[in-house]
DNA sequence: TTGCTCACG
DNA sequence: ACGTACGTGAGCAAC
């Protein structure tokens, strides 16, 4: 654009088209955003692209406009703006003006009515003009010095008119289309026009005549039928042409010279799209942007002072820090933060130890060392063991990892931001550092260096008290101060500790189950008559269902379904079956199991090390990864036999596990009260027996194998939120008899019934589900437009309070039982959990001990309405296990 | 990177 | 008429 440009936005239009270009997006607490989301992305392309010199953006205001005076009916066709849409527009407000662009609109005008007048004070001093809209109306508006830029697909696709490509495309001048528009009329807008001149005739009478008053005069000279229908609603022409005529002369107190864009206000505009989880936008700008700071003095040694009361825009975050060198600085620093509270940030990796550190102190004061001198070796060892002395950290179960590398041990955590985070929105897919900050600090951390690491230190330490106050607004103080907090250490203590793998047997194991499957798939080529990777569902799909014409039972998006569950079926129909499903099964025990694992031995010490994530699933589970230890084989006896390569570290120690009985049933009882479940549990019934009785209507003596695996699945389906389609799959019945037994467990269990019910409706209330111990789970879910996606938030409403609070009682259990271990000086490593099961590696003398102990910390971890019952096993591998 | 499949609770 | 059981992680194939 030329030297004064100035961009001027048609605010209701965009809006309303990012809407319905955008599917519904949301925050992860429910806030709908797709309109504001598309608004913000459209509007930072325009700028970046046509940089103005000057932006406005107008909105309509006021149902009655001056245009209702001529015609009651106008716009009388239109849609009321739906409930998604109406509370986005004031976030777009809000985002214009952290963007810092001036919103124009008033009483009785519609945004149009602005541009127009906005452009006719622009022209008048040769400003050149570009409108954004969507409304083809705007066209009467281009002129030498103004073009119009109208949305054409999409958000992102524009199309723009000058006078050239308005000719172009109707064949008339701009100011022509209003004329058009009175021959025409519009039915979006409800303006009549002449009835039966569509635009075809509307654009030939136009080009001929000059304008709608010539032809009026000039009616002789086209044919007498379209003469007579013009003579007849020629006043109704005349008020068409009238109303679609934008106003260019509103008095409107506002020129743009006093719309000059400065740039926006990053310390409102960070903070807002952190709030409407803009990711991508947040990015964007940052980009924008660029690193522009480091303006700030140099202090002695060399790091950079935060300059003071400097204006708001997006600086990268600047922190000052000293860096230590000598001795005596160290001992200078330790003496000082004794007892305090730090912000701690280190560098480093698990394999190479630690490279540097950062401090950040409550005063504001950050220090900076690299670990390479014994001075500073020797510091942070005392800083990072020392319990007294608390730190804030992000992640510091890493942090713990790459202090080990050092031989050191850190306690005294007294708060970990990522997992704050966590516990304040399991949902969100990010937890950096980075993005904490930006969200709760507003503030753009820099990357590497000195710097980087100290302001990272010192957005841990800020970000503390912020989050803290937030776990107690939302009721999570205990569920983090005495959970989550302290099981960072416990589960940093378990990884490192790690479990022993007999990577012999897993060699044996892979050999034999490498000669099964070359011969397995001899047979299965031989059988399809041509060799293929029997691995690809593709290939497979082809052979099966094509070469040997088998019946199709599933498809998937992309193709054939290969599944168990079709092979299964088809097993009566071809030989190759049977031999396929073994390949399959065979296959992912080698890959997965057995050389999976043995690749993930320290070779060194014959150990495997998992990592615990602590904040990945939504409903407050751990899982496991690198390798996953949580999904070890067990239902079926080939692959179980896995379970004989976890042994003790020692000889003369045992595997011991403690699982929980029926954990989710019992919360399940707990929480809905229910009095059958309650007898069942008090008497520790067969909770699975006593179900077939009551919903089969037999007695409990009488409940049949097959009765009770069917009332198994049923008891499934009430934690899953239970639907007729997946039970039916389940268990294989026709969806009418497993709607049979769902209508008769209901009878029976009115307690679930109506936990289920009450808790869908809270949870519609408050758009979260909460555990026993408060953790919370927002469900956005919920309140889609889309069925299938609400009835998944329903099931997840029903799910997440059973097992999230299966979760807060085993890590309850686990930091009792770490606790205790400890205070008894006990040898016996817990190294495992599997979500109701723990796994300790015990020395033969303390296994009495250790097992009343665990006991005793699991089963009363918490009290609930009925009792929690923990089954104990122990043996020589986690194999041959045995009850005790 | 995505889709499919399958191991666990 | 639709298309679903809840929560995970990993390996392979095929882009």
């Amino acid at each position: 654009m030329d030297s004064r440009s100035f961009l001027i936005i048609d605010g209701n239009s965009l809006v309303h088209r990012a809407f319905h270009a955008i599917p519904l997006l949301s925050t992860s607490q429910g806030v709908i955003t797709n309109a504001v989301y598309g608004f913000a992305a459209m509007l930072l392309k325009i700028l970046e692209e046509k940089k103005p010199e000057m932006v406005a953006v107008c909105f309509d205001k006021g149902k009655i406009t001056f245009r209702h005076d001529e015609l009651e009916t106008y716009k009388g066709t239109r849609k009321a703006t739906p409930d998604e849409l109406r509370p986005q527009f004031p976030l777009v407000k809000e985002m214009l003006s952290a963007m810092g662009i001036p919103v124009l609109e008033m009483e009785g005008y519609e945004a149009d009515d602005l541009i127009g007048t906005m452009i006719t004070m622009a022209e008048k001093e040769k400003i050149n003009s570009l409108i954004v809209t969507g409304d083809r109306d705007a066209l009467q508006l281009v002129s030498p010095l103004t073009t119009v830029l109208l949305t054409k697909k999409g958000i992102t696709e524009l199309e723009e008119y000058d006078e050239g490509k308005v000719w172009e495309r109707y064949g008339l001048t701009p100011d022509q289309l209003v004329d058009l528009k009175g021959l025409t009329g519009d039915v979006s807008d409800n303006i009549p026009g002449v009835p039966g001149i569509g635009e075809k005739t509307g654009v030939k009478l136009i080009a001929e005549f000059g304008s709608l008053e010539n032809l009026m005069n000039n009616l002789d000279r086209v044919s007498p039928r379209l003469a007579g229908k013009i003579r007849e609603f020629a006043d109704q022409a005349r008020l068409s042409r009238k109303l679609a005529a934008i106003e260019r002369n509103v008095p409107l107190d506002f020129n743009p010279e006093r719309c000059r864009w400065e740039g926006p206000d990053y310390n409102l505009l960070l903070p807002l799209f952190g709030r409407l989880e803009f990711r991508s936008l947040i990015k964007a700008i940052t980009r924008m942007a660029g690193d522009n700071s480091g303006k700030g003095g140099q202090d002695r040694k060399g790091g950079e002072k935060v300059r003071a009361g400097r204006e708001p825009s997006l600086k990268t975050y600047r922190v000052g820090y000293v860096i230590l060198e000598g001795k005596e600085e160290f001992e200078a620093l330790q003496k000082k933060v004794a007892g305090a509270r730090i912000g701690l940030a280190l560098e480093g990796n698990r394999r190479e130890g630690l490279v540097a550190a950062a401090v950040s102190l409550a005063d504001g004061d950050n220090f900076y060392f690299p670990v390479t001198s014994a001075a500073a070796q020797k510091f942070i060892a005392a800083a990072a063991g020392d319990p007294r002395l608390e730190k804030v950290c992000h992640d510091a179960k890493s942090d713990m990892w790459v202090l080990a590398g050092n031989g050191i041990r850190m306690e005294g955590l007294a708060f970990d931001v990522m997992i704050a985070a966590y516990l304040l929105n399991p949902g969100a897919q990010n937890r950096n550092l980075d993005d904490l900050a930006l969200e709760h600090l507003g503030v753009v951390l820099p990357a590497g260096g000195p710097q980087g690491l100290c302001a990272r230190a010192d957005a841990a330490r800020r970000l503390a008290p912020v989050m803290g106050d937030k776990l107690r607004l939302a009721g999570m103080e205990r569920l983090y101060y005495e959970v989550e907090n302290p099981l960072v250490e416990i589960l940093a203590e378990m990884e490192m500790a790690g479990v022993k793998v007999d990577a012999g047997i897993l060699s044996e194991m892979s050999a034999e189950l490498g000669g099964r499957i070359e011969e397995l798939a001899e047979i299965i080529y031989r059988l399809a008559g041509e060799k293929f990777n029997i691995n690809s569902t593709r290939q497979l799909g082809r052979i099966l269902f094509e070469r040997l014409q088998l019946p199709v039972i599933k498809k998937t998006k992309t193709g054939y379904s290969t599944d168990a569950e079709v092979l299964e079926e088809l097993a009566d129909t071809h030989e190759i079956i049977n031999h396929v499903i073994l390949h399959r099964q065979l296959m992912k025990l080698k890959t997965t199991y057995v050389d999976g694992l043995s690749s993930l031995i320290d070779p060194s010490t014959g150990l495997v090390h998992t990592t615990f994530h602590q904040n990945i699933t939504a409903t407050g589970r751990l899982s496991s990864a690198e390798p996953n230890l949580q999904n070890i084989p067990i239902r079926l006896e080939e692959g179980r036999r896995i379970r004989k390569v976890f042994t003790p570290r020692r000889d003369g120690n045992v595997i011991l596990t403690a699982d929980y009985s029926q954990i989710e049933l019992r919360v399940l009882a707990h929480l809905a009260g229910d009095p059958v479940l309650l007898e069942a549990f008090r008497e520790n019934q067969d909770i699975h027996t006593r179900t077939a009785s009551e919903v089969f209507g037999v007695a409990v003596s009488e409940v049949t194998a097959d009765l009770r695996g069917r009332a198994k699945a049923v008891n499934f389906g009430i934690i899953y939120g239970i639907s007729e389609f997946g039970l039916a799959r389940d268990i294989k019945v026709t969806r009418h008899e497993a709607g049979r037994y769902i209508k008769n467990y209901f009878e029976r269990y009115r307690g679930a019934k109506a936990f289920i019910d009450r808790t869908i409706s809270e949870a519609k209330e408050k758009g979260y589900v909460t555990t026993i111990l408060n953790r919370r789970r927002y469900l956005p879910d919920l309140f889609s437009p889309n069925k299938v996606i609400r009835n998944f938030g329903e099931r997840a409403a029903i799910n997440t309070p059973i097992q999230g609070s299966a979760a807060d009682i085993i890590k309850l259990a686990m930091v009792k039982i770490w606790k205790e271990l400890k205070k008894r000086r006990l040898e016996t490593k817990m190294v495992l959990q599997v979500h109701d099961e723990l796994i300790f590696d015990v020395p033969g003398r303390e296994l009495e001990e250790v097992r009343e102990l665990v006991r005793d910390c699991m089963e009363n971890a918490v009290r609930l309405d009925v009792p929690l019952v923990v089954e104990m096993k122990a043996g020589p591998n986690w194999y041959d296990v045995n009850k005790i």
